[in-house]
DNA sequence: ACTATATAGTTGTATAGCGAACTAATGGAG
DNA sequence: CTCCATTAGTTCGCTATACAACTATATAGT
């Protein structure tokens, strides 16, 4: 547990360092990068692909769109849910931030061994996975 | 980074649940237990062995000594450091918080499988002291 | 159709955490 | 000695997150 959280803060430093050209936190940055990849999800559809509740959705969504990076879009079918788009604003950025997470993944590999780095990720994927 | 956070957040659920009886959060009973084992240290030698700000220490272990769990004790040769000691209602559930963790343990090794969940500690521990 | 239950999203309240700015005590350089 | 830099701890303001309670919309059972 210790040695987990510890990590997560440490990755999280790293990428606030990555992200703060665009005026993004890491979480924001990592969900808009969902969403320009698989525009129109819901919101709940979102949560579950980022593995966090509705509501922090709710709210880094909202930054988001205060950003005027991304809009809700009420569906047809049914008046609750708001599927998620990007805006052009939002798609201009898509590359320079692909390419700015592209670089820090490649500079962590580095620092740590390109084997070794992957081991770790499948490590953590499978366990994330089996604890459900 | 966003496997990891994800990790992170459910070992927390379970811990959470698991020091509930104690009165504790994850974070509280981690450090209680670091105090327990090696009492007389300073603040900062806990939040360095602990990977935690100065700040963060500060506010865990007001928490801790407002349940009396703890004390600071002022140091002799400089007046700006304290030395954390248990008090003996600290002691006293020290077993039972080491049972508790212990039990844990044992059931994420089980679930997970043993070797798996070694290495996977191992990976963790060796990325973050990598990255530092 | 009408009521009861379920679902999508939001809001309120709480926790853990960090960095920066602050306070108070040390300790060195003149 | 006095003044300046350093250090230990605290406080402030912020982010990310969760859970629980709420609102509004759907859907099902009768």
């Amino acid at each position: 547990y210790f040695n987990t959280t510890a990590l997560a803060r440490l990755l999280e430093r790293e990428w606030t360092k990555a992200f703060k050209p665009f005026g993004l936190t890491p979480s924001q940055a990592f969900l808009l990068r969902v969403v320009l990849e698989k525009p129109g999800l819901l919101q709940s559809e979102l949560a579950a692909e980022m593995a966090i509740s509705r509501s922090t959705a709710t709210r880094t969504l909202d930054g988001l769109q205060h950003l005027k990076l991304l809009q809700r879009v009420a569906t047809e079918r049914d008046g609750r849910e708001s599927a998620i788009h990007p805006t052009s604003q939002g798609l201009a950025i898509k590359d320079k931030l692909n390419t700015a997470s592209g670089e820090v993944t490649r500079r962590l590999k580095k620092e740590l061994g390109a084997a070794h780095f992957d081991d770790t990720v499948a490590n953590v994927k499978g366990v994330r996975s089996t604890l459900e």
